[in-house]
DNA sequence: CTGAAAGCGCTTACAG
DNA sequence: CTGAAAGCGCTTACAG
């Protein structure tokens, strides 16, 4: 069928250790021999079989990124996809193969256990991590290559995070300057390590910068959001401006403030689609960027090399939901 | 390290041959044999490893979806993802994976060449197919396994297309339904089979139904929708009904009109999210359900059983934009 | 610089 | 029903 590494050798009346060399790059094959090889390989367009490959080296060039089934919805919103994007970039740059998953039900190390003996991947990309994540603990004692998309109080792992501290920190300050005075920040729940980074950056603009901000939990929850709004109102809302820990919290937000006629600049975060579609101002973590390094990363760790944890800075989009008080406030 | 084959033979004093054959339900182990390899194959949680068997068995249970770049935009619409999600949801199910990739530049026939060659996958699924498509001829000529999502001229392959003939034919009927007498159809260009098979669907439903029906080209550009309807203006606008052949044509369609105050019943094409957001009535293709079919025939191939070619029905989804015009027609 | 040989971890036809 | 052996297509330590 296809020409294997024998039939090269035998056209080239050399013996096939010295064609592997060849395709391998080895410096201890002379020149001729090497050209004389290489005009063969060529002409019959010969690539060794990746798997034989695999099976000597003990590597596959191909990794992993599993993604976890929560509540049905799997891989149906922009943040997996444009991570992903960011992921292949790099892979498909470097010849590198990327294998895609979902795992519904049953154990979770169970899954990366059976993943690691059966020797298909060379190391994983862990998206969603948790307090006392069974898979690091799985991966670390097997000493199995594998790197973190985001953090938890441990690290005791290679992680590649948003900067989710600036990015708050970046939004209060834009507030700032839009003249805002006195500001809602509707955060996320207590436990989720981005919320808690996010809160921090809040905190830290609020004492730099010497704005006035109020903290309510919204949980990442539209309702919520909605019913955090109304008990304020009841009391009179005396806020000029609002920044919310997502963009869906946010957009819960203005339509609701929208409804009663009440105008507020209003912050979000994340950069979904939507906001660009109803101009909401907010963070962008620069998701491809976290995906390309997290594969980076991954890569280097298969290979031996010193890996170290990145922070990725975010960045703010500006758009209606806060430009248009720029002039009012003149 | 990690347990072999022959481990598990020592241990069960019987020779690797038959450990491979509990491994793989065969038969002709008797039942005492077989529950005592069981056992340890339990106890030490063994599992083979997947490369070795691979290269002996010459199949990988590994499959390939190639994204290939148009215009920098890849993986970042919800037709991917939706698409994505089904053919995941058919391979784990069944312990297969897959391998995603992309596809920048360079010879695509060498891309599927050198993947073919490296072993590594037992079929594709091919996206985007075109007219004469270099894929399809060569993955032909080397008989190998892959199913195609949609159609061209030649059909000189396996296919999983989505009903698009049936879904405009839907869409007429709905507006037809509530009452429409002449509708404006944006199409599309042509050449794009889905753009022909659509309109397909909207004549035989003006032939069916006896609705009066106008044909505009709208290209599936938001501009190029807009201008035709301006040119319509001038001379009176007389449609009590549009289907265009994208949500996002329909959507630019809607915004301009509402701009004029003038409400006419919309149906789109594709239910994008936005078009849930903003309650345009649209034609569903099931996505998930096309990329789960994909899987599932591409693997029924690979592993040599019969496979044919299926049309996955479409739905529709009625909104606010034919909706509330139910009781003005009353 | 080059080749013969062992071996990666499996499966399977062959023989008994 | 079971085992010894060949072989899948490579790589690499060893010897020369």
């Amino acid at each position: 069928m296809s020409l294997k590494i024998k039939d090269i050798a035998k056209m080239a009346n050399v013996s096939v250790a010295t064609v592997s060399r060849v395709l391998n790059d080895s410096d201890k094959v002379s020149l001729e021999t090497k050209n004389k090889i290489m005009k063969i390989i060529q002409k019959y367009d010969y690539k060794p079989d990746r798997i034989a490959t695999s099976l000597r080296r003990k590597k596959t060039g191909i990794y992993a990124v599993i993604f976890s089934v929560k509540g049905g919805k799997v891989l149906e919103d922009t943040y997996s996809t444009k991570f992903l994007k960011g992921v292949l970039n790099y892979f498909s740059s470097k010849g590198l193969k990327l294998i895609v998953d979902i795992h519904e039900n049953g154990n979770v190390a169970e899954y990366y256990s059976n993943m690691i003996k059966s020797k298909v991947v060379d190391g994983f990309i862990l998206l969603d991590i948790r307090k006392n994540d069974e898979r690091v603990n799985l991966l670390n004692k097997e000493k199995f290559p594998y790197v973190v998309i985001g953090r938890n109080d441990e690290n005791n792992f290679v992680y590649i995070d948003s900067d989710n501290v600036a990015g708050a920190y970046m939004a209060i300050k834009h507030l700032k300057q839009i003249k805002c005075k006195k500001i809602l920040y509707i955060s996320g729940d207590m436990g989720i390590p981005v919320s808690e980074q996010r809160l921090t950056g809040v905190k830290s603009a609020q004492k730099d910068l010497g704005v006035e901000i109020d903290v309510e939990f919204g949980d990442f929850d539209e309702e919520k959001t909605v019913e955090i709004l109304k008990s304020i109102l009841k009391k009179g809302f005396e806020y000029d401006g609002i920044f919310c820990a997502s963009d869906t919290m946010a957009y819960a937000a203005m339509k609701f403030l929208k409804g009663l006629n009440i105008e507020v600049p209003i912050v979000g975060y994340d950069n979904i689609p939507l906001s660009e579609f109803v101009g909401l101002s907010t963070i962008d973590q620069n998701i491809i960027k976290i995906g390309y390094s997290a594969a980076q990363t991954v890569d280097n760790m298969a290979k031996g090399k010193e890996t170290i944890s990145m922070v990725v800075p975010s960045k703010l989009i500006k758009r209606q939901s806060t430009l248009s008080f720029i002039q009012k406030h003149i």
